[in-house]
RNA sequence: GGUGGGUUCGUAUAACGGCUAGUACUCAAGAUUUUCAUUCUUGCAAUAGGAGUUCGAUUCUCCUACCCACUACCA
């Protein structure tokens, strides 16, 4: 049977969406649109103690900033509604209570204080305390309590959990799209909490299933921490009797820091001055987190970048919109180990797309940058200056670093720059120039004056670059930037001449 | 500690068991340019270590080392 490819990104609402998660739902939607089929956007919001308010919103914009769009899911609808966990607590206790029904799982009663103890006792002789078949009958749960004391407690109290029974000495053969063939002994695994009474939800694990099972999904793609609960999730749905049904699974390699060891933090991003979040975050306490939107990256560049962080298309091409990727992606492509993030091929990217975009869209987007200047230019003089300066550009706020001084004349002058070329003869070398430019009555364009302007410093048998940076000086106050040709034509004749006349002044 | 995963230039990666281990970013040098930037050219730089299988290993197997993840009534 040929089912249809139908993949989810689900992220918990614990805070901003970090790369890594774009990352996540970056594959998944590729992966989806390669083969026609359905990405899903499902809010696992199961631990109400870490729900943090505004994160999912912010996991909306997100994925839409960066194009990916989901078909069905939280902000979209679908025949599988509700997608936020939160809303779907029925659904889950009926098959936490089925696990236990036919021998899968059992209530446990012990309460924090007895597990903890538990654990320093084990801690204290060098050993590490799990929940499994060597100590569950031990403990208060209903394989060690008689029925009747497990119905009271079941009755009378609120903070008991259903715990899976991990079968005892078994080899789980897993296999994972990325990693190849898996296989591990139960006997090492825990007896998972797969619901709990207290909050009438389900942990992680059962819902994820459950979720996946019932939204039909066919590939789970999601972050490499998660390939040690693989074991529970197969034995999870041999449980419920739902096999043949199975998702395939693939593990993406994590986001390492650029530098040391590691996962990719946000400290990491605050100390070495890149974003790690898509988009800017202000957390409810008020803390702030640069996003890469707000630090004037392109979206298109982001995903880019993302994209090739883990995985090839298996040629040299290094530029894809989000379609060629939807056609290039593959998981065979998705490397096996973690990644080390490098933000300065990001903004690499950036400066690429930066060129590839019109001047006309980068003029419009220099606009406001430079009425906050006090400038008022019109989109057309706008564009012609774009048009010189995209290439130094990584970034649409450094134009105006760029190219300050053809909208407005320069009010002192670099000290080194003039040390070095407002000397000698060069003044008076250009107070000659100027009175040549104002006699001159040809058009003020870049090709016109230009070779004018060098074909009398020529005449005059005087060294180029010497008289051409101190005439830069005077109109630019810095002995570097645009070609003069350009600065004159952009800037025209009389304000060419006002700058010099005011600085020979 | 236990379990699992991983390891190619500084970084991201390429190389059905077979050329001199390729490409991009970064960095350096040179060329071009009236300066800067761009552009172009060149250069620096890697298979973690050790066994084994093989005519031949970056690739397969094992051991060691290192890194990462997990080991919660978090996801």
């Amino acid at each position: 049977m040929n089912r249809k490819t139908r993949v989810r990104f689900a992220p918990s609402p614990t805070g901003p969406l970090h790369i890594g998660g774009v990352r996540t739902a970056l594959y998944n939607y590729l992966y989806a649109k390669k083969r026609n089929g359905d990405f899903l956007l499902r809010i696992e919001d199961t631990d109400s103690h870490r729900f943090v308010p505004g994160a999912e919103e912010y996991i909306l914009e997100s994925l839409k900033w960066c194009g990916i769009v989901p078909d069905e899911g939280v902000g979209a609808g679908g025949p599988h509604a509700p997608y936020r966990q939160s809303e779907r607590r029925e659904i889950y206790r009926k098959y936490a209570e089925q696990l236990v029904a036919s021998g899968h799982a059992y209530y446990a009663f012990d309460s924090a204080e007895s597990l903890e103890a538990a654990r320093s006792a084990a801690e204290a002789s060098g050993q590490t305390f799990i929940y499994s078949s060597a100590t569950r009958g031990a403990m208060r749960n209903s394989l060690t309590l008689s029925p009747e004391e497990t119905q009271r407690l079941l009755r009378e109290t609120e903070d008991w959990t259903i715990r899976f029974k991990m079968p005892v000495g078994r080899i789980v053969q897993m296999d994972d799209l990325i990693r190849g063939h898996v296989e591990i002994n139960s006997d090492t695994l825990d007896d998972k909490v797969l619901w709990k009474r207290a909050d009438c939800l389900p942990t992680y694990h059962l819902a994820n299933i459950v979720d996946d099972h019932l939204m039909e999904i066919t590939e789970v793609i999601r972050g490499e921490e998660w390939l040690p609960s693989l074991p529970l999730h197969y034995l999870l749905y041999e449980a419920l009797g739902w096999q043949d049904t199975m998702p395939r699974f693939a593990h993406l390699p994590l986001l390492l820091k650029p530098v040391g060891n590691g996962k990719l933090s946000k400290r990491d991003g605050d100390k070495m001055g890149f974003p790690v979040f898509p988009l800017r975050w202000v957390s409810p306490e008020g803390e702030v987190s640069r996003g890469y939107r707000e630090d004037g990256y392109f979206p298109e560049a982001f995903v880019n970048m993302l994209a090739l962080l883990g995985w090839n298309p298996g040629t040299e091409q290094e530029l894809f919109s989000l379609e060629e990727l939807v056609q290039a992606f593959s998981l065979e492509k998705v490397s096996k180990s973690g990644a080390k993030f490098n933000p300065e091929k990001t903004k690499w990217f950036n400066r690429e797309y930066l060129r590839k975009k019109s001047d006309a869209e980068l003029a419009a987007a220099f606009m406001p940058v430079l009425e906050a200047q006090g400038v008022r230019a019109t989109e057309a003089f706008v564009t012609k200056v774009v048009a010189l300066i995209k290439e130094r550009a990584t970034f649409v706020s450094d134009f105006w670093d760029i190219a300050w001084y053809i909208f407005k004349a320069p009010e002192n002058y670099d000290p080194k720059d003039a040390a070095k070329f407002w000397k000698d003869e060069n003044p008076d070398r250009v107070r000659e120039l100027a009175a040549f430019v104002q006699d001159f009555d040809g058009a003020f364009e870049r090709d016109v004056i230009g070779p004018a302007l060098e074909e009398y410093i020529r005449s005059r048998e005087w060294p180029m670059g010497k008289v051409m940076n101190a005439l830069r000086l005077a109109l630019t106050g810095s002995g570097s930037g645009l070609g003069i040709a350009d600065v004159a034509a952009l800037i025209g004749k009389d304000e060419f001449l006002a700058r010099v006349n005011r600085c020979l002044g």
